[in-house]
DNA sequence: CGTTGGTATTGAGCTATGTCAATGATTGTT
DNA sequence: AACAATCATTGACATAGCTCAATACCAACG
């Protein structure tokens, strides 16, 4: 076994139990390292894909951070998530063919990229697979209806609340610090993701920082009082 | 062959373009006749599935009209979809195998109970299934992104008019006028999903009707300049 | 036919968030 | 080190949409 060929196998990735399902027996776990033709490397403000392009494959995120966004016809672009290590991108696509979004690395990043036809070939022998990838799409969806309870029923400070929390239980999944966090987006897309412009995120960051909820400098976090964070996902502000 | 048999065949149903795949073979169409275990009715007012009941199936909507909403602890409600005929419901309860919003019949419906175990194991075999099944769920994840581009970016009558052209599309491809339409959902359900108070959307609609845009008598609408809509959709207001 | 309860409309005033503008901080570049 | 470019913060003011309240409408039911 070359280092190529051990790099590249799902089998031996840090990540596996975050994009795959687990359980597999030796056999599958073997099939499932065809799965990843290639690895990709985005740098940082380019992009995996581009609405309108063709679909062709599905992404997991190796390394790096990404957002996606869909644009109206008269510019205005609403972030429609924040994707990280062990994430799944591309699903959009493969309803029409096409992608309908875009899908711009925040940070240097690496995919591994999986054929769509093959996700499919091997998902009808591979039944954890298959399963896999319905829950994969379902996650999704539940995620989106939780963006928009945010969207259409918070104020903003709720939505930043959502949002942060959001953010840490995911990073802290991955190993990191549930307290402490860099941001990895502007002010201005997380105002774009939470329906609200640049200068209200900003205000929120500070009064946020005016009760000791949180730290801010610059991107750089960290979270003082989680509990109030959450209180105010659940209740409504007085 | 019975009536009873007859009547829930898939490959006699009049909806069947609308949720199952095309192109089948006739062998393939047999075996997707098997899908629907039973048929279910749902009264006005009465729900399909709740948030927390376990996930078994699928739901195809046979006849009616049904909301889907998600609930804060606090009791804030947020409408994620509404669905009519041909749809598909319940692809939220797939990732924890419970189901994570409401259904609710706002008229009375039937559904065609398709068990999810069923369906994964005859998208094994069938790839025309297996593929349709993934375009479901790809459909609505776009979808959803359209409704956090209308949430997060688009004032009171932009959103109004993406509700309004959407709905008339989705009954225009059920053979329906594209310009005459009865709401089955009240004023303060088109606010939760659009985000705005029930007062908002009243103002709106009364705006709409004087600037000539629609005629509108309680819950009969007609629209009078689509294109009107359209440029609201696409461009920002003056 | 009148009553009741849910639903919708409209007005008046309020407020959370947006807009505009000035300033400051940070990063990368020459 | 100086510069430009991007990004973030803050203040002053404007406004879209919310809140509260009154009224009207409609369907169901006795």
């Amino acid at each position: 076994m070359n280092p190529q060929t051990f790099k590249v196998a799902c089998s031996n990735c840090n990540l596996r139990e975050l994009c795959m399902p687990v359980d597999l027996s030796p056999a599958d776990l073997e099939r499932i390292d065809t799965l990843v033709g290639t690895r990709r490397k985005i740098s940082r403000g380019e992009s995996l894909y581009h609405n309108g392009e063709s679909f062709n494959s599905l992404y997991a995120i190796r390394t790096g951070f990404f957002k996606t966004s869909v644009t109206l016809e008269d510019g205005r672009e609403q972030v429609t998530g924040f994707q990280m290590a062990g994430e799944i991108m591309g699903l959009d696509g493969i309803v029409s063919d096409h992608h309908t979004c875009d899908a711009v690395a925040l940070e240097n990043a690496e995919v591994c990229v999986m054929p769509f036809e093959k996700i499919e070939e091997l998902s009808r022998e591979v039944n954890a697979l298959q399963h896999h990838v319905h829950k994969i799409m379902s996650r999704e969806i539940v995620r989106e209806h939780g963006v928009m309870m945010m969207l259409g029923s918070m104020r903003a400070e709720e939505r930043l609340a959502a949002f942060l929390l959001n953010l840490t239980a995911r990073l802290h999944a991955r190993g990191f610090s549930r307290s402490e966090l860099v941001l990895r987006m502007t002010r201005e897309e997380i105002g774009s993701y939470l329906g609200l412009k640049i200068e209200t995120v900003s205000r929120t960051f500070s009064k946020l920082v005016e009760d000791g909820v949180l730290e801010v400098k610059q991107k750089n976090l960290r979270i003082l009082k989680p509990e109030t964070l959450r209180e105010l996902v659940n209740a409504p502000a007085c």
